[in-house]
RNA sequence: GGCCCGAUGGUCAAGCGGUUAAGACACCGCCCUUUCACGGCGGUAGCACGGGUUCGAUUCCCGUUCGGGUCACCA
């Protein structure tokens, strides 16, 4: 077989050499130890979790070590692309705090190393599958999807493992004038990889994450270019990572299964292969069974909803390191007010099995992310989100900014702060008492207070009330009013002598509380009332006597 | 089914031949306290199973079981 004039017949429009673009994507010159990452979205227009999570890994291992990190979209399946995809990818990812420094962007692309589309690289794919059909690596397969099928279902029958290989490779060995002939007909055709025999059974490899691992080695002739030209992801993974000078290379572990195909691709082009970083897979319990994120059935873990609930990019980011990295959650202990940037990210400190999302950890994580901001950050975090995705909110949040502020800083500041919110909308939960639209009764009076007593606490912390009073004046008075109706003034006397009082001053401010807030349970009564004013407090005093 | 990866409390996880098997979340109790939140103290609960190797296995090896992934002209 005449390999060259082969290659000749099926890439006639090549003109540029390997050589060429070796020279025209010359090794980066970057520091010892730079690493090189990047991230590879197909534009579905979907990001969840997980791939945030992928994103970070990458970004860390990039900027920690002074390379380079670049997003290279991966649009081989004109399928699945969805329109204003990248936009969102960049931009849902720059919200949780993930830049990139090179590659596509939402006006086109910066940096040396493009295109930066895979469907703009079809020069570059055809010219090293060409090298590829030149030396002998590859060629090109006539099978219908009739054809593909039919062999599976006999492979089944003889229980053979699936697959285009050895025996059933059915054009690995057509001459050139059968090729020449299909050619001829205008037979549509796949570039296949003619997989060498191999020689030992299994290889070995160290994935940065993992460990060693042993793979099988390959034998599959697998698809390099599909009818369309277009490469199969694992061509153009080996062609584009080799030619952008990726050094780490961070991925699903569902990509673990082809390793081996592109183990066996770098060797044919006779490259150096990238440090492979495969990643676990964020899980989810679904009816008891424990599964990977999905696309489909997750709406939730998209990243859309945390900023929807409005959750806070640098809480959501402080969540995935402890899920990341093992040793974050120590360090982060023992440097609770350092940059999250100071946190030596390493990948042989991932995690190997996949990690259950775990909503209440990131709810407790985010509480603590938000109780270390103070009044003014979180007021503006607060509006902004409320102005995306509740205006009402908003409205009632930016009716008077000094009023919202005072309302967000009670408990706020202290060396124990208050840690009651964990995303902005809960919040509007939690703080709905301080605006007239939205206060409601929620609980009922204590019950061990009979009404006319409710009604006497009530109307003699009308007449007592001084808005000028500090809080432990203000108290003084409501303790008076609790002995004067026969509660107790301390509950340590009542839990002496039970019999004595009808309750204690907490049963009293109980009362007071519900009346002012709705509730039974709130922050600081008096900080509360400072903030609503007196007539507002006063007046739904009045409303329940 | 083949292949690959994995398995420490409900969850996330330290551990890398000898430990009373860390820590965090959740849960429970107590303390603090006018409620809640915060904080402090304490508690329930774990090395999937069976064989080896070893003076000694959570740790190393081999099986089993279970879980996950993957077997496309998708990524």
């Amino acid at each position: 077989m005449d390999n060259k004039k082969l290659a000749e017949l099926l890439f006639p429009n090549v003109d540029k050499t390997p050589e060429y673009y070796e020279t025209l994507y010359p090794p980066r010159n970057l520091p010892e130890g730079a690493r090189v990452t990047r991230l590879g979205p197909s534009p579905t227009g979907f990001i969840h979790l997980g791939n945030l999570f992928g994103a970070i890994t990458d970004e860390r291992m990039a900027h920690q070590s002074g390379g380079v990190f670049f997003l290279r979209i991966e649009d081989t399946d004109n399928k699945r692309e969805v329109e204003g995809a990248v936009d969102v990818v960049i931009d849902t990812l720059s919200y949780f705090g993930v830049e990139f420094d090179e590659g596509a962007g939402k006006d086109g692309e910066t940096g040396a190393y493009g295109p930066y589309w895979q469907r703009q690289r079809a020069d570059i794919y055809h010219c090293f599958a060409k090298k590829l059909v030149e030396d002998g690596w590859a060629y090109p397969c006539f099978c219908t999807e009739e054809d593909l099928s039919d062999m599976r279902q006999r492979q089944e029958a003889e229980k053979a493992n699936p697959g285009y290989y050895g025996k059933w490779a059915v054009h690995r060995n057509w001459s050139l004038e059968q090729i020449e002939a299909a050619l001829a007909q205008g037979k549509p055709y796949v570039l296949r990889f003619r997989a060498p025999e191999p020689e030992g059974k299994y290889f070995k490899i160290k994935d940065a994450i993992r460990g060693e691992l042993s793979m099988p080695v390959n034998d599959m002739d697998f698809v390099l270019l599909k009818s369309d030209g277009i490469p199969t992801y694992h061509f153009a993974h080996v062609v584009d990572d080799h030619l952008m000078r990726t050094t780490h290379v961070v991925r699903g572990e569902e990509w673990l299964g082809t390793l081996p195909f592109h183990i066996a691709l770098f060797a044919a082009f006779g490259w150096k292969a990238p440090v492979y970083c495969h990643t676990a897979q964020l899980m989810k319990i679904d009816n008891g069974i424990k599964r990977k994120l999905s696309k489909r059935k997750d709406p939730e873990l998209s990243l859309d909803y945390y900023k929807s609930e409005g959750y806070l990019p640098g809480a959501v980011w402080e969540y995935l390191m402890t899920v990341l990295n093992s040793n974050f959650e120590d360090w982060r202990l023992a440097h609770a007010a350092a940059p999250i940037d100071e946190f030596k990210f390493s990948p042989n400190k991932m995690s190997v099995s996949g990690s259950l999302f775990d909503i209440d950890k990131l709810n407790d994580v985010s509480k603590n992310y938000l109780a270390t901001l103070d009044s003014e950050t979180v007021y503006k975090y607060i509006t902004d989100w409320a102005q995306n995705c509740d205006p009402e909110y908003y409205e009632l949040l930016t009716r008077d900014r000094n009023f919202s502020v005072g309302m967000i800083s009670i408990g706020r500041g202290d060396k124990k702060p208050r840690k009651d919110i964990s995303h902005w909308k809960q919040s509007k939960e939690f703080y709905s008492f301080f605006f007239d639209e939205l206060f409601k009764m929620e609980d009922p009076f204590p019950e061990n207070v009979p009404e006319e007593d409710r009604k006497a606490i009530l109307t003699k912390y009308v007449e007592t009330y001084d808005h000028s009073d500090d809080q432990s004046q203000w108290f003084d008075k409501v303790r008076a009013i609790a002995e004067e109706l026969g509660y107790a003034p301390q509950p340590k006397l009542y839990k002496k002598n039970p019999e004595l009082y009808k309750g204690h001053v907490g049963d009293v401010s109980s009362v007071i509380r519900v009346a002012v807030t709705g509730r039974q349970n709130s922050p600081d009564l008096w900080c509360i009332q400072q903030v609503l004013g007196k007539e507002r407090s006063l007046a739904r005093v009045r409303s329940n006597i």
